[in-house]
RNA sequence: GCCCAGGUAGCUCAGUCGGUAGAGCAGGGGACUGAAAAUCCCCGUGUCAGCAGUUCGAUUCUGUUCCUGGGCA
């Protein structure tokens, strides 16, 4: 029988110390980090994002991190196959993979699959973005009512997102995008997981974001945003419009005051916190700890490793 | 000490010609199948500062106490 191969997940929001914690975890049982962040994946991309830093990879070699030009497009699907090389990488080396992250869909799609093998066709999204503007979401949504009632049914008609890639998956590959969804549920365990998820009291969690942003500041992080429209990367880019990048871009373009910048950076990474707190809350077979709890989660991997499957 | 203006949701305030109240911000909950740090949905009970009085009924009127800000001494 094929035994699937044992991993150790580590994920909570943003700011809780996922970092230090899979470092202690990876000195202690010879294993090296995977990131599951969608944009620490990009390059010159390193205070707004909280990579982790030169020391701290010392300790732990980190892979899947600092890999992709800012321009370049990634996905949920390249996530897969780079982090199902980087795993099968470390097994063979005989290290111990542990991801790390806050990119909750990302973690989801690794630990069990997405519908198809194929990227989302770019042409027709960006010819139904087109139609959207001109007719309005809500013509979409009646079109996917007719089209795919199952999933209209699921899908806001204030969410364009949503309701234009369902219109496209139907487009590209001929059948709805809710038979696809019924069909693969998600079902598939591709990794034996331990599941650790971090969390802590909500308002020392915000209390924390605040100071690190702050702290981002003090490291120059205006500087880095700077380099990055300098180097030709533009604010329209999808990872310079995430939390932090984009408050500076409408600082430097005069858009808003710096006080009212930081406010709603702070403000963002708060919310953005809060949200993957709820993703990761509905996520089953999850340990919850607090980040000091790095002997538990020892004793927690160590009974992991030792029991094989049966 | 006196005079004036206030004390209403975590914050800033609106309002009730007497029938127990509502905006913005902050915050909370949820969804999520190849753009996910994105995208989207839902959520406002609070001794209307305390006490007493008038009234069928007071957060609203009256008195008084306390607190805050400003002015005068």
């Amino acid at each position: 029988m094929d035994m699937k191969q044992k991993i150790i997940l580590i994920c909570g929001p943003t700011g809780i110390g996922k970092t230090h914690f899979a470092i202690h975890l990876a000195q202690a049982f010879d294993g090296e980090i995977i990131g599951a962040d969608s944009m620490q994946i990009y390059k010159y991309m390193d205070i707004g994002t909280a990579k982790p830093d030169a020391d701290e990879c010392r300790m732990a070699p980190h892979h899947l991190i600092d890999f992709v030009k800012p321009d370049q497009a990634f996905d949920a699907g390249r996530y897969i196959r780079h982090a199902d090389a980087a795993i099968a990488a470390l097994v063979s080396r005989a290290k111990l993979p542990l991801i790390a992250g806050g990119t909750g869909f990302y973690l989801k799609a690794l630990l069990h699959g997405l519908f198809r093998e194929r990227t989302a066709d770019r042409l027709v999204l960006d010819r139904l973005e087109r139609e959207r503007e001109s007719k309005g979401a809500k013509a979409l949504h009646d079109r996917l009512i007719q089209m795919d009632p199952e999933a209209a049914k699921r899908i806001h008609p204030n969410d364009a997102f949503r309701v234009i890639r369902a219109l496209e998956v139907l487009e590209v590959t001929g059948k709805p995008i809710s038979s696809h969804q019924q069909s693969h549920g998600f079902s598939e365990e591709r990794y034996d997981t331990l599941k650790f998820g971090l969390h802590m009291e909500r308002s020392l969690l915000y209390k924390r974001i605040d100071l690190r942003v702050d702290l981002m500041i003090s490291q120059g992080f205006v500087d880095e945003v700077k380099g990055l429209l300098e180097r030709g990367y533009s604010c329209e880019l999808k990872s310079m419009q995430s939390i932090g990048y984009r408050h500076m871009c409408d600082y430097l373009k005069g858009n808003l005051p710096w006080d009212e910048a930081i406010r709603l950076m702070k403000r963002d990474t708060r919310r953005y916190a809060k949200r993957q707190f709820t993703w990761f809350r509905s996520q089953k077979e999850m340990i919850w700890l607090e980040p000091s709890e790095t002997k538990k989660a020892e004793q927690l991997v160590s009974e992991f490793l030792s029991t094989s499957i049966s």
